[in-house]
DNA sequence: AGTGATAAGTAGGCTGTCTACTCATAGGTT
DNA sequence: AACCTATGAGTAGACAGCCTACTTATCACT
């Protein structure tokens, strides 16, 4: 999987994850390599500051915890993350759609 | 549409144009266009420095022509370059897989 | 003379992802 | 005790593709 074919997908993939629920970083590199078939495992120096990114945009609420002696910051979709979620859900409909009929042959 | 989620997958989309017959940088643009149904819209400093690139590459020859007073160059997918756009292609159902998966709901 | 379409290109900026690293805790092995 | 692995978060800097804004040129039409 190529780095510059995630770029821009990423951050609805993130929040299709926290729809599920809050999450913390680490868990969510693991929820994405789940959900992927164990095609995405993406490095902790690309998630993380993309959560900082969707947090400062306010899409995502971050706190910390400490579990098990460790600390985490667990996120949680906000209401706006929520419309965004929506947003990039359709705009990916739009643009696979797009790139698939140029592309031919596939979807 | 946005230029990130662009990003990576235009080199396909211009070797998929190409598959149909030699075309110049100008036509391409105008093909994309009209084969995303009005969506892609690409501007020159885009798609031209992109065609160089796939030259470089060796998976589309450029030659020059005048037609009409104007100065065209014309380019041709290489042999090389339909094995790049069925590894294209491939790599497109398999991103466009993980990534529908992943945001759910989609494809 | 001016405008718009056709045709190609370059320079520089932006930004998201990556590599490579640091710091920290817990548990298990040697 | 020393080491390794997993868990957990982060930063700095490099890379590269797409973008904006610009230049150059020809032709047709007003």
């Amino acid at each position: 999987m190529n780095a510059d074919a995630i770029r821009g997908h990423l951050d609805g993939m993130l929040l299709a994850v926290l729809e599920e629920g809050p999450l913390h970083g680490y868990g969510i590199i693991e929820a994405l390599h789940r959900r992927s078939g164990g095609t995405l495992d993406l490095p902790t120096g690309t998630v993380y500051p993309a959560l900082r990114r969707l947090e400062r945009a306010g899409w995502i609420d971050g706190s910390w915890s400490t579990v098990g002696g460790r600390k985490r910051r667990t996120y949680t979709l906000s209401r706006s993350g929520r419309g965004e979620l929506a947003r990039r859900r359709s705009e990916w409909i739009r643009f696979s759609g797009v790139v698939g009929s140029v592309l031919g042959g596939a979807t």
